[in-house]
DNA sequence: CATGTTTGTTATAGCTTCTAACGCAAGCAA
DNA sequence: TTGCTTGCGTTAGAAGCTATAACAAACATG
């Protein structure tokens, strides 16, 4: 975008910032969000603690830049599935790819929220287009077998969320199961609560998206 | 159980280690788990900094005993439920029930996890009494109209964590399909991702039992 | 060349967990 | 009742963290 002819002094800059998001990457995937350190990023790029405030206001300002660039990536995905016609199947093993990838980024999402915290404008808009993606998926799916019931009649009154579209009540009740029930296999899975139970966590997942494609 | 008739000693250290207890729910109602700070609640006590490691090892024993309660709580709701003779609907009415009361106790026991953390034996046995109260009701409950999938067939052969009673395929598939999907809910509710949208997510949980149900 | 901006430094305040050493007081026993 | 033991709470301190302030050096630009 904006990062292509610059001053050496921004080059720099913007290079020195990269470095630090990826130590922090590091450290939030051996240690957890909770477990980030300004000092220890610091001490790891060889410059003393403070140094880091030039580049990012504080703690709170990188895990955020952190938590934006994850539900940028995972917009990302949902575009290039949404796009690639591989229907509800493709956009489910796209996000189930994407959790996989990197376990410590899907809770930076999806993962438990701090009491005060309140995501910026943007990272709020980039939620609603993943939203928006997968609607669109749902939509070209058809609206499945499934027999409409007292959701589907609140949906139809309360369905402003899905933006202009005039998306009909099954489409947004298809989403939000989509949504809910394959995050519900993920999120298990990733917190490790099916560890030592033996079965593998894919073939749910997967017998999940068969469901979830032949009428609910 | 042990703590009917002991010495007064006792008596007040047993006392203090819950009123240190109550102020932690509180701390972590307002401020998360991370945002526990055991220095604050001996303020709150009126006592100084280190007294309460008279009472507990440290940060990570008392938040340990905190999960510990909180899995103990879910499996006694389970039990009860389970007991109730309210099948399905009344344990996923109990789950919703004990997941509103206390969200962050909610997410002591589903949340992200910190990845060194290893929970001691007795929590993962409390774990397995929580899935042996959902799969008596699935049992109960008859195997549904759902046709049998290759997940089934996996199942028949990884089974064993379901413990000594030989459940059938089609009864250990409803119980994870059960869990995965009401936390799916739960956890997006909770966590706030629907917050915006303008539908009921109580209605949403709702349908999902329906479908749970009536033979998925 | 001079001037202003940006970066990194050290010093410091204030917070945290946690250990160590000490004094006091409560309970128990002879 | 007199002592002894055990446990509780204290202060002091080490090591870590976030974050701010003041200063020095390097850099880019007039």
């Amino acid at each position: 975008m904006a990062a292509g002819a610059a001053s050496p002094r921004e080059r720099y800059r913007s290079q020195v910032r990269a470095e630090i998001k990826e130590r922090a990457w590091q450290q939030i995937a051996t240690a957890g969000a909770s477990g980030l350190s300004l000092n220890a990023i610091a001490k790891e790029l060889g410059m003393s603690g403070p140094a880091l405030y030039r580049y990012f206001g504080g703690r709170d300002e990188l895990i955020t830049e952190l938590i934006r660039d994850a539900y940028r990536s995972l917009a990302d995905t949902f575009r290039a599935a949404a796009g690639s016609g591989g229907g509800l199947p493709g956009l489910a093993r796209a996000l189930r790819g994407w959790a996989l990838e990197d376990r410590q980024r899907y809770f930076l999402v999806y993962g438990t929220p701090v009491p005060g915290y309140h995501a910026p404008e943007d990272v709020t808009l980039i939620a609603r287009e993943i939203m928006s993606a997968l609607l669109e998926v749902c939509a070209a799916a058809g609206t499945g077998s499934a027999a409409p019931d007292s959701f589907d009649a609140h949906l139809a009154d309360h369905g402003q969320w899905a933006g202009d579209h005039a998306y009909p009540p099954a489409v947004l009740h298809r989403a939000l199961v989509f949504w809910s029930r394959l995050h519900g296999v993920l999120s298990l899975e990733l917190a490790g609560h099916f560890t030592g139970m033996g079965f593998d966590p894919d073939l749910l997942f997967a017998a999940e998206v068969e469901r979830l494609t032949a009428g609910d």
